[in-house]
DNA sequence: TATAAACCTATTGACATAGTAGGCAAATGC
DNA sequence: GCATTTGCCTACTATGTCAATAGGTTTATA
């Protein structure tokens, strides 16, 4: 299940690839047209921002901009961002212990599966495809 | 994220399918060859049995079967009894309250297609696809 | 009637989610 | 230079879910 944070993420990415490029948004003005608590999403943009897709300027006249042409961003980059890797089970997570029964798991390969299936999903839909 | 209830499920499934038909198997063999604590088992094949996948027979000799032939389950049904609606995001729950942003949100068709992509892998794949 | 099994209710610790609150720092315009 | 506007930072909290554990009751068989 994606949480409020990833969704949340790609409609700001989305807000800001709808205005002018090279121009700074005011998170306040994201935050009324998305009609989200502002609080909130400062949580969100200070992790896009860590992540290097979003940059901010403080002070008046502030605000964010995409850190490149909007053309260029995947669902994917975002998502994984601000969700942590796309993995179905805990199994196959990268930090997870290896499972003693990995080598006779019968349903290890449907969760790698689907893992392929999920990324190939986000990886193929750019932030652009959704502003129709 | 799948949890270990739709994991562990799919495993008892699957160990139920791999003995003979119309055997009752006890929960104590199943958790010592899927070598998972019974007393945890005790809750997922409840649900199994509220879900009408598998029949349980108590006293001696008895244990879980499966109700159908091992080749009429889908995965998809299995994970989506113990998992709940197949869904990737809140405000595509049958019980969420109609969001009111719905007409034009630009997310929503993505998490929409989301949710078809995932379902028809499961649906698609069938219990004994596992066994190999 | 002993035994082996399913079945039932309750409880718990750990963690994640979805925020809220309050203040500090930086840049701009007058 | 100073007020204003903006981003940035730390902390806190309520709620809920997950992954079990614990202990007992009922049911059926040999």
């Amino acid at each position: 299940m994606i949480s409020t944070k990833g969704r949340y993420a790609l409609r700001v990415m989305l807000d800001l690839a709808e205005r002018e490029p090279g121009e700074y948004i005011p998170l306040k003005d994201v935050a009324e047209r998305q009609e989200i608590s502002k609080k909130y999403l400062e949580i969100i943009v200070k992790d896009l921002v860590k992540g290097k897709l979003i940059k901010g300027s403080s002070g008046k006249g502030g605000g964010y901009m995409l850190c490149r042409k909007k053309e260029d961003y995947t669902v994917g980059e975002i998502i994984e961002l601000m969700e942590g890797p796309l993995v179905s089970v805990a199994c196959l997570q990268s930090d997870a212990q290896q499972c003693p029964r990995a080598g006779k798991c019968k349903t290890l390969p449907l969760w790698s599966e689907l893992d392929t299936v999920i990324h190939d999903f986000f990886y193929s839909k750019k932030l652009v495809d959704l502003i129709k």
